[in-house]
RNA sequence: GCGCCAAUAGCUCAGCAGGAUAGAGCAAUUGCCUUCUAAGCAAUAGGUCGGGGGUUCGAAUCCCUCUUGGCGUGCCA
C-alpha cells in the first residue's frame, strides 16, 4: 500500500461512521500535506466541516475522533488535534520506507491507479485545419492535450486521442486555389493563376506545387479548372496532414483517431441529417430568411445559431454537432475539446446543442487555451526569421528542443496568458527548470551506476533511513499516485510539474546533506540506494507523463 | 455595448470544490567542490494577493462592483 492519503481519507470516513454516527457526504473534507512540516505528515479539516452538522466545536469533536484513528491506523505514529480543530497525523518512519520495495517492484507502473476505472472519455486536440504547418500556438495546445490523455490513462481512464480534421470549407478551397497560383508559377505562368488576395502563402504551400510539378509535370496547367481544383484540394489537403502528423510525432504526440468533417458528408450526409431530424423534431430549429436556425438562445447562448445556410449549405457548427453526437454514439459519454480562447463564443453553442439533444450537462467539457506570445530580448516574436511566416512548432522545437517546449507549455495553466522567454527555454544552465530536473535523474543514475560504489540489493527492510530529509523524500514519493489521479481528474498537467519540480528539489537538498555512499556502512549505503533508486523511478514515471525525457547522464 | 479569460514578489508563474505563518523558479546579496555529476546546495532579502464592498469561526480562493489588459461578438471555419 502506497497511498497513505486515500488510506487515510478512507480511515477518517469510517471514524466519524464510528464515533459520532453519521455518513460524511462526498467531499465534505480533505485530508492533505500541510504546509508545515511541524503539523504532521497528513492533516484533516473533517472536524470543522461537522460542526454545524453536529452542533459541537471544532475541537469537542476533532478529540475523540483523534483517539479512533490512532487505534485504527497502524501506519500513525501518532494523530494530534490542533487548534482550531485540524487532526494531524504522523506516518512511523516504517511505514515509509516499505514503500522503497513497493517502488521498485512496480517500476514503470508506479503512479498508476484506478481512479478513472470504467471511464471513457474521448479527447480531442490540436485540430488545426490542414492548411498548413502547425505553429507554436497549436504546441501549447498539443502537449496541454497530451499530457491529459497520459494522466488520463495512468489512473485507468480509457482515452481516445481524436483530431478533427476540418476539410470541407472555404479554406480548403482557398488552399486548392494557393497551391494552384504555386503550381503556375513554378512553369512561369503565374500571372494566368494569381494568388488570391487572402491565400495562403507560406512556404510549404510552394513545396507541395514544386511535389506535384515533379510528379505529374505540366499536366495541370491545361487541365479543366474543376479537376485541378479538385485535385489540388485533395492531395494539398493529405500532404499538409502528412506533415501535421509528422510534427506531431516528433514532438511526442500521438493521435489515435483523425475524423474528417467530410466524413459527415458522405453517404449522403446521413449523420448530419439525422441530427437535423431529431432537432426538427424536438421543435430546436426554425426557419427565417432561406436559413435554418437552431434555437440555441433556449439554452443560454446571446443569439440563434444558423445550421443550414440560405444558399442549401450547412454552417460549420451543424457537421461538428454530428460529430459530437458521433462521439457519443461511438461509446464515449465524456468528451473533452480543447480549443484556442479566441473560439470561446462556440463553447456555448456546442454545449447547448448537445444538451438541446438530450444529453446530460457534463457530457463536453471545453478547455479554453489562452494566447502565447514568444518573447525575446523583452520584444515578442511574432514571424520566423528564416521563413517570415509564424514560427513553426518544428522550428520551435529544433530551437529550444522537445523537452523544453513541451516542459514549459504544459508548467503554465492553460487558462492564463502565456511569455514564452525563448533564450529561458534556450538557456542550458540553471536557469532552466525543465534541466534542473533532468540533472537529477543523471545525478541519480550516476549513484546508481558508479563502479565505485557497491550495487543496489533489495533489502528486507530500510529502517537506517531515519534522516529527516529521507523521510521528506519518502513522503514525497508516496505522493505521487494520489498526483497522478488529482492531475487526471482536475486535467491539470501544470500540477505534475510543479510535483516534479518539488520531488527534485528535495533530492537536491538530501544529495548534498547527505553522503549515499559510506563505505563503512555496507547496510546503510545500500539502504540509501535503494531510496535512490525509488526516487528515480518516480522520477521518471513522472517526467513521462509529461512527454519529457529523463536522461542518464548530462 | 454585451460576453469569455486574466490581474499574486523586480520578472515568469503556482496556490483558487474557503482553512493553520501566501509558495516556486529566475534576477539580487552571502557562503559551500581533495571524496557519489556545483546543470547542485544552504542562508538573506523581497508581497496592502489590482481597488472597494459583502458572505462566515475563517477569503488570494465564493458573491457584487469598479479599474486595467487579452480575446470574442459572421448565414467564416
Amino acid at each position: 500500500m502506497s497511498d497513505f492519503e486515500s488510506k487515510f481519507y478512507e480511515a477518517v470516513r469510517e471514524a466519524v461512521r464510528d464515533v459520532w454516527e453519521i455518513e460524511p457526504e462526498e467531499g465534505l473534507y480533505v485530508v492533505e500535506t500541510p504546509q508545515n512540516p511541524d503539523f504532521g505528515d497528513y492533516s484533516t479539516n473533517v472536524a470543522m466541516k461537522l460542526a454545524r452538522a453536529l452542533r459541537r466545536s471544532p475541537m469537542d469533536i476533532a478529540a475523540p475522533l483523534a483517539d479512533k484513528l490512532a487505534e485504527i491506523l497502524p501506519e500513525a505514529e501518532s494523530v494530534t488535534v490542533a487548534r482550531p480543530g485540524f487532526i494531524n497525523f504522523k506516518l512511523k518512519a516504517d511505514a515509509l520506507s516499505s514503500l522503497i520495495n513497493t517502488v521498485i517492484e512496480l517500476g514503470v507502473d508506479y503512479g498508476k491507479n484506478d481512479s478513472g476505472r470504467g471511464q471513457r472519455w474521448l479527447i480531442e486536440w490540436v485540430s488545426a485545419n490542414p492548411t498548413g504547418r502547425l505553429h507554436c500556438g497549436h504546441a501549447r495546445n498539443a502537449a496541454w492535450g497530451d499530457c491529459i490523455c497520459r494522466l488520463m490513462e495512468a489512473s485507468g481512464y480509457e482515452v481516445l486521442r481524436e483530431y478533427y480534421v476540418n476539410d470541407a470549407g472555404n479554406q480548403i478551397v482557398m488552399l486548392g486555389k494557393s497551391i494552384s497560383a504555386r503550381y503556375f508559377e513554378h512553369f512561369g505562368r503565374a500571372e494566368d493563376c494569381p494568388m488570391p488576395e487572402d491565400g495562403y502563402h507560406a512556404e510549404d504551400i510552394r513545396a507541395i506545387a514544386d511535389e506535384i510539378a515533379a510528379e505529374d509535370g505540366d499536366k495541370w496547367l491545361s487541365a479543366p479548372e474543376d479537376e485541378r481544383m479538385a485535385y489540388f484540394m485533395q492531395t494539398g489537403k493529405e500532404r499538409e496532414l502528412k506533415v501535421i502528423e509528422e510534427d506531431l510525432l516528433s514532438y511526442g504526440v500521438k493521435i489515435d483517431s483523425w475524423m474528417h468533417e467530410t466524413f459527415f458528408y458522405e453517404n449522403d450526409r446521413a449523420r448530419i441529417e439525422s441530427c437535423l431530424k431529431r432537432m426538427e423534431e424536438l421543435g430546436l430549429t426554425y426557419e427565417q430568411d432561406g436559413a435554418l436556425w437552431f434555437r440555441s438562445t433556449d439554452y443560454g447562448d446571446d443569439k440563434d445559431r444558423v445550421l443550414r445556410k440560405s444558399d442549401g449549405t450547412l454552417s460549420y457548427l451543424t457537421p461538428d454537432v454530428a460529430n459530437h453526437v458521433y462521439k457519443v454514439e461511438r461509446g464515449y459519454p465524456r468528451l473533452v475539446d480543447l480549443w484556442g480562447a479566441d473560439h470561446h463564443s462556440y463553447v456555448v453553442r456546442m454545449q447547448a446543442a448537445l444538451r438541446a439533444l438530450g444529453y446530460p450537462e457534463d457530457t463536453l467539457a471545453v478547455d479554453l487555451i489562452q494566447m502565447v506570445r514568444m518573447i525575446e530580448d523583452g520584444k515578442e516574436v511574432k514571424m520566423s526569421k528564416r521563413t517570415g511566416n509564424a514560427l513553426s512548432l518544428r522550428e520551435l522545437c529544433e530551437d529550444i528542443g522537445v523537452d523544453a517546449a513541451r516542459w514549459f507549455f504544459v508548467s503554465k495553466d492553460v487558462a492564463t496568458h502565456m511569455d514564452l522567454d525563448l533564450r529561458l527555454a534556450r538557456s542550458r544552465d540553471n536557469d532552466n527548470p525543465v534541466y534542473y530536473a533532468q540533472y537529477a535523474h543523471a545525478r541519480m543514475n550516476s549513484v546508481l551506476t558508479n563502479p565505485k560504489i557497491a550495487k543496489f540489493e533489495k533489502a528486507a527492510r530500510y529502517d537506517r533511513l531515519t534522516d529527516e530529509r529521507e523521510l521528506l523524500l519518502l513522503r514525497k514519493i508516496s505522493e505521487f499516485p494520489a498526483e497522478v489521479a488529482a492531475d487526471a481528474a482536475l486535467r491539470k498537467p501544470n500540477k505534475m510539474t510543479d510535483y516534479i519540480l518539488s520531488l527534485v528539489k528535495t533530492f537536491h537538498a538530501y544529495y548534498n546533506a547527505v553522503r549515499v555512499n559510506n563505505p563503512d556502512d555496507p547496510e546503510l549505503t545500500n539502504q540509501r540506494l535503494g531510496l535512490v533508486t525509488a526516487t528515480m523511478i518516480t522520477l521518471k514515471n513522472a517526467l513521462n507523463l509529461i512527454g519529457v525525457s529523463a536522461p542518464d547522464s548530462m
